[in-house]
DNA sequence: CCGTATCCTCAATGATACTG
DNA sequence: CAGTATCATTGAGGATACGG
């Protein structure tokens, strides 16, 4: 109850092999990380470009966002300790192995945008 | 606001190319849908027996992710008015394209599982 | 520049009971 | 068998203000 996917610990024999998408689902999941995944995919972007770039976020739910990637792995968070401070964000070895899949998704979405217009 | 996803009208130019991601990824949203693609996948299966395979599904939520995914098809729903009824839910052929994306998010989540234990 | 701290809303999900 | 109808819950996301 309350978990946004299901069965991690508790996959049932017969749904065993679904729970690796499950879990890719699981990192994925939230209104802002395919984008934010998608922007990051091999550069590195500011905290604040990053912002700019992705109109309607709130820096509460970006900071969020980015917080949960980097948690769990697939975001690298590097600090420099400037004044002003300078944060820049890239995908970890992890995260950029996600961008086919990004691409996959581009790719159906296309098709099935062109088929229902 | 209350949106799970954002931008499919208002994406700038800058997220444009991001644009079709976020549809992919809203169609398979929801807590067991990409469950329930992944077991339809090259398979017709009845709504019980999707029930039974999913463990902790209700069926209200089944009906209702299933329509979802019927809405925008991706599903398919085949009645046979026999007593008692029987009704077999398929993927469609757009459906039967998200499994490469499904199976890549296997491939990824097994390897995101094997470097965290 | 890069966040945190509060408070609030609502939509997704769940529990349960009922039905053609 | 395959749903629908209600009602309750909760947590993701948003608005806004403040801080190092």
């Amino acid at each position: 109850m309350g978990n946004r996917l299901n069965g991690f610990g508790a996959c049932s024999a017969e749904v065993e092999k679904a729970c690796p998408v499950e879990m890719t689902l699981h990192i994925i999941y939230g209104k802002w990380k395919g984008i934010i995944i998608d922007i990051l995919s091999h550069k590195s972007v500011r905290f604040n470009e990053l912002k700019r770039t992705i109109p309607g976020i709130t820096q509460r739910m970006l900071t969020l966002q980015l917080r949960e990637l980097e948690a769990d792995g697939v975001v690298k968070r590097n600090v420099e300790n400037t004044v002003p401070k300078k944060v820049e964000y890239s995908l970890t070895e992890l995260g950029e192995k996600l961008s086919p899949i990004i691409a996959s998704m581009r790719l159906w979405g296309n098709e099935y945008m062109s088929k229902n217009e």
